[in-house]
DNA sequence: ATGTCC
């Protein structure tokens, strides 16, 4: 990115300013000097379109893991009032709505385990299904589903899926309020028929970690974290289901938009008002896509559960945490010394609330939430802990986000090649598609220690843990 | 991200 357009408000904190007769909320962009000189030139263009869009609230922002995406960038967070014809954008949510991370702890050390660590990376191989259009060996009617998109997490804990413990420990306990299940289409029940419990493809991911240092020994207790344990991360989202939520309503809010006059910088940021009938079916298909995905994410804990308990007779997995990276959630705010009720869309962006938030289980009262930043395949993973005065209405940064892009990544890696160097350090990866591990290259992906430090140093979530991968199952 | 182009 060419930042000499941009002004410094801060160190870690920069704006584009506007020009003369430019109508436009504030843009932000968060992070250092050189993690912005390497973000791709597309990231200042999106989140510029976003901050023209109705009803925005504050500023446009892009976090420090920013990358280029469809409409909104990844990394791009935006608030709307509703009262105030803000609107909803299907692709400021994401297609794979509801993405995010399932952490869990394990009673286990990598002293102990290392042994028996082969073994447990080709049965979880088996055992979590994984890859494009992969099924598991669940088969639900849409009938079914209708109860899954109601009842999210819930409905998997009831259905025997992992424990009502871990429902305290999910975003929303498991369940978002709002699912309407009638708004999602025949078509995408049908594509989920036999996808719950899946991982999915591209990004996601089941990987066995182990804490390898610790920043903050006082949080990392209260996370129930120590150095040398071994931990469960799954990431993954709504599946082929939260796709086609994604494609048919975006085909409506072009419709929407052209009817209602509202002009659109560009056909893929299609969106609604909030307040209009098509926004309020597109809200009311996101939240069933939502329960959909903390349905799966608590299916594959129960998987990983088995398999644990296979190879490692006394593993016990407790929830960490489960938090959605691709969502828009309606939230109370603090803004400009007012309380508002705000719809703020989260793209490839986590929610860290910090202490006292309400919405946050007792155990976390005190430390503020535990917000997993993912890294890529060989590189390692973050635990951070949100904070009080977050600037980005409770919003951080979700990964180590791509550098470049998957074409330019095929061209310059070779996902065997690539295996089996990882392997040469101490990391299994298992996969079906060798494309997808050179997609994947820890290459194509950002420095995630640099976006870890810029996250903290901008102020928006502090690091607790620094997590380096063992085994990697990828999609 | 995605039955990786209905």
């Amino acid at each position: 990115m060419d930042i000499s357009q941009l002004q410094a408000l801060q160190p870690y904190l920069w704006t584009l300013p506007k020009t003369a007769h430019e109508e436009r909320a504030e843009v932000l962009l968060y992070g250092s000097q050189p993690l912005l000189k390497s973000m791709d030139e597309k990231v200042l263009e999106q989140i510029t379109n976003v901050a023209t869009l109705p009803g925005i609230v504050g500023a446009a922002m892009a976090m420090p893991d920013a990358h280029w995406g469809y409409g909104f960038p990844i990394g791009g967070v935006a608030a709307f009032d509703a009262e105030q014809n803000g609107v909803i954008s299907a692709g400021g949510v994401g297609f794979d709505i509801s993405c995010g991370i399932r952490c869990l702890r394990s009673n286990l050390n990598l002293a102990d385990a290392a042994p028996l660590l082969q073994q447990l990376a080709d049965r979880l191989f088996e055992t979590i299904p994984a890859g494009v259009g992969v099924e598991g060996t669940l088969q639900f009617t849409p009938q079914q589903l209708d109860q899954v998109l109601a009842y999210g997490a819930h409905w998997a804990v009831k259905q025997g899926y992992g424990d009502t413990a871990d429902l305290e420990f999910i975003e929303e306990n498991g369940c978002v309020a709002g699912a309407q299940p009638y708004n999602v289409s025949t078509l995408a029940k049908q594509r989920q028929q036999g996808e719950m419990g899946t991982l999915g493809s591209g990004n996601h991911y089941l990987e066995v970690q182990v804490v390898e240092h610790i920043y903050d020994q006082a949080t990392a207790q209260a996370f129930g974290l120590h150095q040398g344990q071994l931990l469960v991360s799954i990431h993954c989202g709504s599946r082929g289901l939260g796709h086609q939520i994604g494609t048919e309503y975006l085909m409506m809010f072009v419709k929407a938009a052209n009817q209602l006059g509202i002009h659109l910088p560009e056909r893929e940021l299609a969106c609604a008002p909030i307040q209009s009938p098509a926004g309020q079916q597109y809200i009311g298909a996101m939240q069933a896509a939502t329960n959909c995905a903390l349905a799966n994410r608590q299916i594959l804990t129960h998987l990983a559960r088995e398999t644990f308990g296979e190879i490692y007779p006394h593993a016990v997995l407790e929830t960490l945490f489960d938090v959605s990276h691709n969502t828009c959630k309606k939230e109370t705010h603090e803004f400009h010394g007012q309380t508002r009720t705000l719809y703020v869309h989260r793209k490839g962006a986590t929610r860290a609330f910090g202490p006292g938030h309400p919405q946050l289980p007792a155990r976390y009262q005190t430390t503020g939430q535990p917000i997993i930043i993912g890294g890529s395949m060989g590189t390692g993973s973050y635990i951070l802990a949100g904070m009080e005065n977050n600037p980005a209405f409770a919003s951080c940064s979700h990964g180590a986000g791509r550098a470049i892009s998957r074409n330019q990544a095929l061209k310059k890696w070779q996902g065997k090649e690539l295996i089996k160097e990882l392997k040469q350090q101490g990391i299994l990866i298992r996969t079906r598609s060798m494309r997808g591990a050179a997609e994947e290259a820890p290459g194509a992906y950002k420095d995630v220690d640099i976006v870890a430090t810029d996250t903290e140093k901008a102020g928006l979530a502090r690091r607790v843990a620094f997590l380096k991968p063992k085994v990697c199952i990828k999609g």
